[in-house]
DNA sequence: AAATAAGTACGACAATTATCGTATTAAAAA
DNA sequence: TTTTTAATACGATAATTGTCGTACTTATTT
């Protein structure tokens, strides 16, 4: 699958959290955190349904659109990209940046230790 | 400063590496992973340099550039942006997803634990 | 000095992206 | 049954991206 463009990525995030949507429900959505016309929207989901990115029910006057692509493969196959051009291929770099930056509450912490854990028993 | 694009940051990643280079030694380098023209990968570091992206030492017919932007600030600006884009705004998540899909050798693993102790000190 | 090699500059081009206006159609309201 | 509202379709456009070819210019070889 293509990698979706920032605008779709917008639109796929809030698919993937409402699991379907008509156009006008993302553009309300998408309204409260950015200034865009209604066949903008419009526009980029129906190059998103062309795409195979989206699938449609048409059955209704108001379409409704659903995510096409599972949310974590997407989102792994962004991490590996960026972690490709961006960090020079380690994504412990990649890790470790993230974290230091956003500098996480003990809980978090642990959560990520807990993690961390189950990722070693995993391996052995 | 605006975001590089997928070109302009191979090219970047190189160059915070290199810390300085001719265009011919970047075409070099991105010739080992990628097919692509001199002058293809001349134009890029133009538009770099005209968007301020580097800076460029025009002494010598060879011109050597240099980075203008600081590697790790770089990288949290495309770090925050991803996930907000992608990950719902939520770091933990894209921490998680990306030490999941790795799967990281024991000694990285205790190498993140860590960075995890001495951030949790830095908090108190 | 003439020829070759190795740079830079720059225009052109196709593809993609984000954006919107306008046309058309279907539903709902008056 | 008109009128108004609310959808979709789609063309157009400006900006950006990645790609090269060609023209020039400056060193280097021969």
């Amino acid at each position: 699958m293509s990698k979706p463009t920032e605008a779709e990525l917008e639109i796929l995030t809030l698919l993937w959290e409402m699991k379907e949507a008509s156009v006008r429900q993302i553009h309300e959505k998408l309204s409260e955190s950015k200034e865009t016309g209604y066949t903008t929207t419009l526009k980029i989901m129906q190059i998103m349904h062309a795409k195979g990115m989206v699938y449609r029910d048409e059955e209704n006057r108001s379409h409704i659109y659903r995510p096409a692509t599972n949310q974590k493969d997407t989102q792994n196959s962004l991490l590996k990209n960026l972690v490709s051009t961006a960090f020079g291929g380690s994504s412990k770099s990649l890790v470790m940046q993230a974290l230091g930056q956003e500098n996480p509450s003990k809980d978090e912490i642990d959560e990520i230790r807990a993690f961390l854990d189950q990722l070693e028993n995993k391996s052995k």
